[in-house]
DNA sequence: CCTTTATGGAACAGACGTGTTCCGCTATAG
DNA sequence: CTATAGCGGAACACGTCTGTTCCATAAAGG
């Protein structure tokens, strides 16, 4: 996918700047004009254009950086060892620290759904088979389809994260709320 | 509130619609035009403009309604009855019922927020203290504050709504999932 | 029959976001 | 020192949404 040209360091850092300024703006508001990003990332709206020539190869460009960044955060949460629920919750863990992508993501799903990540009916395979694997070792709700797992999973990130932004609470607290309620959410019932 | 001189028959019934439009469309998309709430009412935009001259006229009228409906709907769940958690879970059912309004209050917040419905800090009375009387009477988790039970409400019925809008689910069987889910977040932890 | 009420459509001006061009500035490498 | 890379700002055309005005039409009531 590189192109044969390699880009000069300065501009690969010009470059990241603009993607994570726009990740956190687009996260708080899908509908943000180029030039607040262009103000957050701290450049001038014509220097913006020079990497993104149109708005959609900005889009691009951040869909391809969150499927970059969960693909990350799946694989630090070894998704294959121990029970289903023990490994949704190190998934938890470490998708709560993508941060305004998780809003960026629940706000504009269809950012993430285009891509070639989770192409199979709107659930990515790897959460599909933890998913399975709990309801076969007992550690998850059998009666829950891990498409609504996945569902659960999402909107309590994004609730937790929201409660992060809107209340004095610390980041450990809300993470800690979220695994817990997530957790039961999940478990069988007695 | 109400003025002296009452509407006409007619007039209620074009206002209405207009509402009820504005509500099915700004849910599946909270940027949609004038034209498009319009079109959804079957009204010319001409008209829409009669009834609400501003934009911000119709979202007045939308945030009012959210009140009446969001209103109507606590009573009908007879909040101060039973445990905690199963007034919480009629509650759930009665919200379910609200359709495209979740999804508008979920993805634009401040449409009632700054209503007077909910002034206390994010968390209207009614559901602190149902929650608190959960805390006591063991059904809701002591360690779950009110504020943050609202939120996994919230959250968990727009997954539902959506959920149930990007699959074949029926109805019953969204809220079944939404009810299940929730029901176990909430859980005291053994 | 004629007036009131409610409406739709055409047309317009203003505001705003977008995409582009052009020019000037600064820093760094050669 | 000079040439190049990278950037910012001003300006423009274009499209879209908005809010408004004006006129024509259809229905209902007196």
């Amino acid at each position: 996918m590189r192109v044969d040209t390699q880009e000069s360091g300065t501009r690969t850092r010009t470059r990241q700047a603009i993607i994570d300024a726009a990740i956190e703006v687009l996260g708080q508001n899908a509908t943000a004009t180029l030039g607040e990003i262009a103000a957050a990332a701290d450049v001038g709206r014509t220097t913006l254009h020079r990497y993104f020539a149109e708005r959609s190869d900005l889009l691009k460009a951040l869909s391809a950086e969150g499927v970059t960044r969960l693909n990350r955060a799946a694989d630090n949460a070894r998704l294959d060892e121990g029970t289903g629920a023990d490994a949704l919750r190190r998934l938890c863990h470490e998708y709560f620290e993508l941060g305004s992508l998780l809003s960026l993501i629940f706000s504009e799903p269809q950012l993430i759904d285009d891509a070639d990540w989770s192409e199979r009916g709107g659930c990515d395979p790897q959460l599909s088979a933890l998913v399975e694997r709990g309801h076969r070792d007992g550690t998850i709700d059998p009666e829950l389809p891990a498409t609504w797992v996945q569902s659960v999973l999402w909107s309590q990130l994004y609730a937790g994260w929201s409660y992060l932004a809107d209340t004095h609470i610390s980041r450990y607290e809300a993470l800690r709320l979220v695994v817990r309620t997530l957790s039961g959410a999940i478990a069988p019932k007695s």
